[in-house]
DNA sequence: GAATCCAGAGACAACGTTGTCTTGCAGTAG
DNA sequence: CTACTGCAAGACAACGTTGTCTCTGGATTC
């Protein structure tokens, strides 16, 4: 035996199945005392509605789910994220599927098909893969999403993206404002579109400083090794700005343990716990990702309750918080 | 117009409509060309299967989602251990349904009930209400649940622990191995079950030691502000055991701004990003979060897949890792 | 007192799919 | 040539629910 039906509960206080649907769904035209059969009878055999009957049969055919699509569920910025969305969701009564993508665009475009097959209202994505246009095929046409973090290109959304260009240009400025001249940039893949933009933003700084740039593009998985091979150029860097938080996070280790933590300046795109209990304490560009994911689950929202006015684009700014790393002077030499 | 049907592919490839469910599921008693021009009409319409008919219809009825309650997605044991649930559950091709508790009893049942209402397959609780009775009401009698970080009561179910006690008894062993005979210790309410368990271990060893307890039990919001009593006290404690990461991270905070991190001895339970950065480099007892939630899941999947022996009770160790504030001798006097 | 109305309740079809049964037809044996 | 076998493919019911229609009977109206 499986769980109890409406069919079981109609038996039980011996009306027919409509008027069971007609209680359960708190529909007005029933005799009281009829619906008070019913509701004892739904008590005592624990009716719960089948929830995906009632989405194949009704019209409006809303799961109220939605699906989450980010880099990785356990990163603090995803996980901030997450958190958000989820508020806002829960304040709608709306629940969250979540997957993480791990940079693999095979595996966003698998997720994003299943949760659509699963039917959810709407996506919220960060987007892994360089196109989305894959979601034509696998969405129905009016399921709205939203894209969060990175733009998107081949599909039509409304997008949260952080200043991550100004950002990343006032985190240089200040670097600059403190004496500097030689400022490393050190990034992820180009392929990342966060980290192109944080890079226009570190090269526009330099310009306008008429200062020369000096890339160390995509460290790896181990950042900790490009720190060394910077700061034994001929004419090494005085300062680094860089351009993640993970990348920040190997950085100080590097810079530890060359025990040049207190001689080079650091600035940090995106902040991270515990940043100001280091030492020194780590100078960030923060990003805000619970004003990025409420901003993002609250458009999501308006598209799925009908807006269907054209996508926009929502920024979320950036704050550069001082804390110590990114205001030593430079020094002479080591 | 919706989506496509099993009968729009049908009418297209002009074939029946149980025929393109015999294609559609890979059943072998279909003439090769007619397979053919069924797969192209789905190609060309786009057709999805409804996986909410689907599951209506089966007898096996699995939606291949599993639901996952924790404590706050956005904290790092809770988000690591989403990422473990997440990688098992997305080998067996099922996704996860997610939800923070907060500590608050009544989401746990509302978000418990709504993941069963969904069909979940499954279910992993990191229980925060005092009971799980409500499960038996909410569930469906055949849907397994496996608990996580915290026992259950009142349902059965296979349980995923630290190793709580002894890890914690350890903990403050190795302070007395380092010379320290007060010790105190700072939990959050005993109203939770970790708490007590660490509790209990503190107290074992301080027992085994002959030593008197010093609890601060439930600093609450502001752990900061324990730390400071504390220390004030006449014979103030030389030592501190911290129960719970956040707590740790607080109490860390409280010494540097009295000045006496590089005096008091701190050992904190559950390990936390950076920890090795501080100054001192926080000595911690580390759980593994991410073998709790495999192995979580891989009992909630063994479960699922028929498994209907006794529930069990999977330990998972915890690991003390010296860095530095464990080993600080103690001092006469600051 | 008969005609009308309305509220409440049931009958029935439908949502998109799969399980089961039936049909049709080719191939084979007697 | 007839009867049987086997297999592919269609017809039909069913899953648990809601939308629509119809029916009933008591209250209201003239």
């Amino acid at each position: 035996m499986g769980r109890p039906t409406m069919n079981d509960v109609a038996r039980r206080a011996g009306v027919s199945l409509k008027t069971v649907s007609r209680v359960v769904n708190g529909e007005s035209t029933v005799d009281p005392e009829l619906a008070a059969r019913v509701r004892a009878a739904v008590a005592l055999l624990g009716y719960r509605p089948n929830l995906g009957a009632t989405m194949l049969r009704r019209n409006d055919r809303r799961t109220r789910t939605i699906g989450l699509l980010l880099e990785d569920v356990s990163n603090p910025f995803s996980a901030a994220v997450h958190r958000a969305v989820e508020d806002e969701a829960h304040a709608r009564g709306v629940h969250v599927l979540t997957g993480s993508l791990d940079e693999d665009p095979a595996r966003e475009r698998d997720l994003a098909g299943a949760f659509a097959r699963r039917h959810a209202d709407g996506l919220i994505v960060a987007p892994t893969a360089s196109d989305q246009s894959y979601l034509s095929r696998e969405l129905q046409p009016d399921i709205p999403v939203v894209f969060i973090d990175r733009p998107a290109s081949g599909y039509r959304g409304d997008t949260v993206l952080a200043t991550n260009r100004s950002g990343a240009a006032q985190a240089v400025r200040h670097l600059i404002a403190h004496g500097h001249r030689r400022i490393a940039f050190l990034a992820d893949a180009p392929r990342i579109a966060t980290s192109r933009s944080r890079r226009l933003g570190y090269r526009d700084a330099m310009r306008d400083a008429a200062l020369p740039v000096c890339e160390a593009v995509e460290p790896g998985p181990d950042a900790q090794a490009a720190t060394p091979v910077l700061l034994a150029l001929d004419n090494p860097p005085t300062a680094l700005f860089t351009a993640q938080n993970l990348i920040t996070i190997d950085t100080v280790r590097a810079l530890r343990q060359l025990g040049l933590h207190r001689r080079v300046a650091l600035v940090g795109f995106d902040d991270f716990p515990l940043a100001d209990l280091l030492d020194p304490p780590v100078t960030v560009v923060a990003q805000d990702p619970a004003a990025m994911g409420r901003a993002a689950a609250r458009a999501l929202f308006e598209r799925i309750d009908g807006d269907t006015s054209e996508p926009r684009e929502i920024s979320i700014p950036t704050m550069l918080i001082p804390r110590g790393s990114g205001e030593l002077r430079p020094t002479g030499s080591w």
